[in-house]
DNA sequence: CCGCATCCCGTACGATACTG
DNA sequence: CAGTATCGTACGGGATGCGG
């Protein structure tokens, strides 16, 4: 067991604001952190993260979207022509996510390593 | 927005295994960061984690438990006595995993920071 | 004290069809 | 192309009671 002195009993009164709740808040839902992720590398029209999300149907996608939207996570261009171009692309908040982004996926990388894993 | 050289596009085929995924996955479920969070800083008995997640019901609690056992994260020490003692804490997959959770939680006050939030 | 079994409910998610 | 609307289902998660 590592040291356990700086590691700050934050969440002990529920009422406080938590940081490791608000962040599991902010991220759950099953296509946010793939979100994220697509995003990081590069701004995505709404039909490329379809097409890298197949599982992910139209519907959900675009709620998804919209929460992270309003949790200024991501922001969006709407393109006023015909046929519409939309693109996404992380915000100031969301580009700091990136950060916590790569951590997550090195991390994956080395449980799933360890863990040799069929399923995606 | 930032260099693009280092941030792989792991996920393009649905079908291969994707790190992102995968950790999205393993810490899905509304509890199981608190859980991991309380776990690295000491070990835990089931009542200890009840009463440090008062949202958590019996059941999801003891659910949420068994699935992050399952998925390696965790342990579990049942003393064999009455009335019956239990210990949590985290396995060395788990304990790999508290550099992400201290990330997550350095993100998530920042991100208070900027925007003030009452809700828990 | 631990925690499973059961019941119940809200909602997250997926599929499809339709609009600008 | 980029959604919204609607519907049906599955699952997550809360409450309670019992049993070890």
């Amino acid at each position: 067991m590592q040291e356990l002195v700086n590691r700050p009993s934050v969440c002990e009164q529920s009422r406080e604001i938590c940081p490791i709740k608000i962040v599991s808040k902010l991220i759950s839902g099953k296509w946010k952190i793939p979100i994220l992720w697509y995003l990081s590398q590069e701004k995505r029209r709404f039909s490329e993260l379809q097409r890298l999300m197949p599982g992910a149907s139209k519907g959900v996608l675009s709620k998804q979207l919209n929460e992270l939207i309003n949790d200024h996570l991501i922001e969006k261009i709407v393109y006023d022509q015909t046929p519409p171009k939309v693109e996404y692309s992380l915000s100031k908040t969301g580009e700091s996510f990136t950060s916590v982004l790569d951590v997550l996926k090195d991390w994956g990388e080395e449980y799933i390593k360890e863990y040799q894993q069929i399923k995606p």
